[in-house]
DNA sequence: ACAGGTCATGTAAGCGCTTACATACTATAC
DNA sequence: GTATAGTATGTAAGCGCTTACATGACCTGT
């Protein structure tokens, strides 16, 4: 065992006496916000080092009324997805020199934390907003507040006009299922659907409606089943079709995450991935290329969502201006689980 | 484009006199820290909601001297290995009604940043800190002011006695070692160590060590490369390996990500993996088992890491004590990359 | 030599809370 | 009926900063 206990941390005063100057000047040659006479700001820094003095930042905060940190709001920490995001916007909040606050919305936390938990806000100059982790009336509440948002894979409800930034869906799933129908002549193509409510997959659903009625091939909502995203539903899903004897000669797995649950249910079922299904997935995480077959899938630009995610939000920040609507461009990934040739990238 | 400004919002007093109590109650019904008539409590919360109240988290900082915060301080992040992390330290956070703030020490940020991004603490009331995210002189000024800390992955530089949470990581080792030896008679054994100052890479180490001793087979330093517990570094230390003709019957990446470089590498150079060469892995990530062939490696309990340091972090603050060294037990998970014939979990 | 600038620095008023202390009121006991 | 002890609420002093404003020193041009 060990113990711990706060002790007293010097302040700006004391910082001021050590270098024989008031708190004003010690405040300004720290935040360079006002010229200082060199040697002045000499003692200064000469102080701060042997008192070894930091800034309290609630105290920066309460003052200025600004904390200098970013908020982000998470439904919940899980999958694969969230680690490229979290870097891209890593990068972006370190780069201008701010700080990181991470909520992820547990199951219930809503209702009872809402007053000691302030997610309203106010410990953070704004908010980035992943999918479903706020309800529409929520995010109406802190819009009307002016309180700066952007949302993350996530179109805003009716006439708020919070920026959002998200990827090319519907047309990266289009092509994807066209590849399925056009070079491996698939017809009886499966497509799992996210979680409800995640606009992403509304929008991959649309690119493979898009496709198969670009070809003629009627639509069969058997085809149609919920992986949610995830290995474990995507799994359950497929062998609930197997099961059932549905005939299937491609899987669109709806993410990657679920395209290795897929796999794994397929493979279990003795079937060979691609000669008698097969796979395709959305996202291309650093995984998929692993898989075996190598997952032929669509590359979103995971990390650089949250990067310009969280640039926006600055800007928003500091000029109160920012991009209404960024989708990132999607790019098909040819791999093996389709039934191609050889690898790459 | 969207434009925003912040607009003014309810403060303590305006409940205050919304409901016609002083700020005192107000801020004592909010938190529950003495007794309040029903019926004036009542009136607060009516006060609270209909001026749509959140306390100010810097006001409330300064006052109380708490952030109801935790910080972590990451290398960077980045490898697979961080999102299940953050997944433990995120539900210990939020279950005992914290918040999470993370830092991640890109490149330089330490100098420069230092005034104006106090990572000093200050924004939270204690700090987890991964592996060479902090330098021992850093660790040492926080460890004097008394500053809550737990260390992740590392045990405290000598005569600090900082809690420290991480996994067996050399009886792991060693098992898997010894079940390449002893199971498949592998002979000559590659280890590819982590970065530099990895604590978890140096234990490994020592681990393949004692079973290369236990079972007469001398240490030849020619197997041991850096593979930077990465999957590119790993790769060209494969490679390297392969161009000066090295006879290798096993390879040791370190990590579950390195051994995805060693498998990608060997793969390319015709190896067939485990007839021509076994590979293992530790850490087994949400991919090894799905990687071809799936990975032979060792269970480190990841998750209850994390949890297990924010719950040790959040304990050291509010009691004072905390468990000064904790080791997570890890686990032999047998797959097929090592050699071994059907597959399990 | 003096008005009018500049520049460096100090003074002090908050920012929105928490909390020790003071106060008023009600209930209990005799 | 008065003293004693609670109980509910109010008052006000900070917490450690930022920043508008005031001050004083030193130039410059005439």
């Amino acid at each position: 065992m060990t113990t711990a206990g706060h002790s007293q941390r010097a302040t700006i005063s004391d910082v001021a006496k050590h270098a024989g100057v008031s708190i004003a000047t010690v405040s300004r040659v720290i935040n360079q916000t006002a010229p200082v006479a060199s040697e002045t700001a000499e003692r200064v820094y000469n102080a701060v080092a042997e008192l070894d003095y930091t800034p309290h930042a609630a105290a920066r905060g309460l003052a200025s009324n600004k904390t200098n940190t970013l908020g982000l709001l998470l439904p919940m920490i899980g999958g694969s997805y969230f680690s490229p995001m979290l870097r891209g916007i890593e990068k972006a909040v370190s780069q201008n020199g701010m700080a990181l606050l991470i909520y992820s919305m547990q199951t219930d936390v809503h209702q009872s934390a809402r007053l000691n938990l302030p997610l309203g806000g106010h410990n953070s100059d704004g908010l980035l907003v992943f999918t479903n982790s706020l309800s529409d009336a929520d995010l109406q509440r802190m819009y009307k507040r002016n309180f700066p948002l952007v949302l993350l894979h996530q179109t805003p409800p009716a006439n708020l006009n919070i920026p959002s930034v998200t990827v090319e869906n519907k047309a990266g799933s289009r092509k994807l299922v066209e590849h399925l129908i056009e070079v491996h002549g698939c017809r009886r193509i499966g497509f799992l659907a996210g979680p409800e409510e995640h606009e992403d997959s509304k929008w991959r659903q649309m690119g493979y409606l898009e496709a198969l009625t670009a070809h003629n091939i009627p639509f069969n909502p058997e085809l149609v089943a919920n992986g949610g995203f995830n290995e474990n539903d995507a799994r359950s899903a497929v062998e609930q079709w197997l099961l059932k004897g549905m005939e299937l000669d491609a899987i669109f797995a709806g993410d990657d995450d679920a395209a290795t649950g897929v796999i794994t249910a397929l493979k279990r079922a003795g079937k060979r991935i691609p000669q008698d299904i097969a796979v395709v997935g959305f996202d291309d995480l650093p995984l998929s290329r692993h898989l075996s077959p190598p997952l032929t899938t669509v590359r979103a630009p995971i990390e650089q969502v949250g990067q310009e995610a969280a640039n926006q939000l600055i800007r928003l920040i500091r000029t109160g201006q920012a991009t209404s609507l960024v989708i990132l461009p999607t790019e098909l990934i040819i791999r093996q689980s389709c039934g191609c040739g050889s690898s790459s990238s």
